[in-house]
DNA sequence: CTTGACCTTGACGCAGCGTCAGGGTTGCAA
DNA sequence: TTGCAACCCTGACGCTGCGTCAAGGTCAAG
């Protein structure tokens, strides 16, 4: 008769591993000496090596009871059906090797090859660490919610940027980003960032639909809200633009004239 | 503001997920409405976002706050440790596709083939099934301890079946297999078997050397002990084995007439 | 006022054991 | 005989990443 670690050694197994097969009800319990130690039989090790072969293929505990008592048929197909699942865990961690390798550090985390490429335009304009981050984390957003639009997107702020009127409006955003709430400048900013929005405004026919990115709006109020959250002069500033007839952020628009 | 459900959907993910995260310290608290529900600002999503598609990737959640902040270089060494670790489960689950493949219903179950060639050909000696399994059990042991030698064991034991002498020796032991301890008949029996040994033997210069495949003492005990407690009658066999000048079963050797 | 949709914390479950903790048993050597 | 190492026992937590109740408070609409 053979004790545990005996019997876990002929099967090339721990005896903790013996124990959880028990508790498992994969290997029946045998009697016990005098002073309650398990004894075991040889049946005992041809079944544990049999349960050790199908574990080491990688067979779910859970499967091998029925599995050890199946026929051929049924063992086929419990076979076929093991396989099916290592595949599949197999494209699982396939795939996450070509996610992974398309990670970098900073922007690329979350942003498609476009964003990446915007954003490294705007940091070429000496913009502050800062405004980046947050332009950044703005596209994050949209790029959760949009991924498919994302390259249009994308082309249109590209596009924009080579206009002298959109640089210069936001060299001034810029600036006015560190600006407290109640700064004496912000009233003649709001004048010029109108005149600023009218301008670059000009060369489309319609301002609105080509602004218009189909963002919904709670993405939209999302949007504002990095702005109004961040920038501690925003809440004053979009109600001087409202006096000004503009109403919104992100998406901007001219405050309906007959409806005012 | 954001409830935590609306932040689960713009990342796409779960509220459970999510308070996961804060469990984890991967996504701070934040502050608590005066009911005491979480209360999300955008940033909140950007980090969320960030968090998801390090997890998405593979990443474990244990390693996403330090690349989260990590730099270029940490970044890289980490996504590559995270492949290696990838592309380990990847070969693992690979190999497991393997086993799995070569699993067969039956003997093959913990055998190598050489020993499921060798039953196949005990079966069509039209033994019991009972016969089949015993013979099975104690290769399985075998091939477990001894996995190198097992196509030499094989060869060893499938020639011996091409004596007559030895299989009349099988047939004589399955008959016995089901006797009572007391039967009257076994003493003839032992006669017979001793007479059938030394005639097998005879062909050998030297039985003993012959038949030692090199089991160790422990082996050869297990094997014994499957003999011992699947046959009512086997106790009393060996002893009168003993009588007529051979002892062990597995490891059958002639007891030294010097000794005796 | 009710109902349904949310929110809260707390806790178990899953897979397959590894690894203490806390305590008896056995067998051999001094 | 005593001591010590090496076993044995049960019970329980840990790891991974949440899913899924449970039991109860909150909020907005009808």
């Amino acid at each position: 008769m053979l004790t545990i670690s005996q019997l876990a050694d002929y099967a090339g197994v721990t005896v903790r591993a013996v124990r959880h097969y028990h508790a498992k009800g994969l290997l029946p319990e045998p009697e016990r000496d005098h002073s309650g130690y398990r004894r075991y039989d040889a049946a005992a090790v041809v079944l544990l090596i049999r349960i050790r072969t199908l574990a080491d293929a990688g067979v779910p505990l859970s499967r091998v009871h029925a599995l050890l008592a199946a026929d051929n048929d049924e063992f086929a197909a419990a076979v076929d059906d093991i396989d099916r699942r290592l595949l599949a865990e197999i494209r699982e961690r396939q795939h996450h090797r070509k996610q992974v390798a398309q990670l970098a550090a900073g922007d690329s985390l979350a942003l498609p090859p476009e964003a990446v490429a915007y954003l490294d335009r705007l940091r070429q304009l000496d913009l502050p660490d800062r405004a980046i981050e947050l332009e950044r984390d703005a596209w994050i957003l949209v790029a959760a919610q949009l991924p498919d639009q994302m390259p249009a997107l994308m082309a249109v702020k590209d596009a924009q940027l080579d206009s002298p009127a959109v640089l210069a409006l936001y060299r001034d955003l810029v600036q006015m980003a560190d600006w407290p709430a109640d700064d004496p400048r912000l009233p003649a900013f709001a004048d010029r960032l109108v005149f600023l929005i009218e301008e670059t405004s000009k060369g489309w026919a319609d301002y609105e639909s080509t602004n218009d990115f189909g963002l919904d709006e709670e993405l939209v109020d999302l949007l504002d809200s990095v702005f109004l959250n961040s920038v501690p002069a925003a809440p004053r500033l979009l109600r001087l633009l409202r006096e000004r007839g503009w109403t919104g952020w992100t998406k901007l628009e001219r405050i309906n004239p007959v409806a005012s």
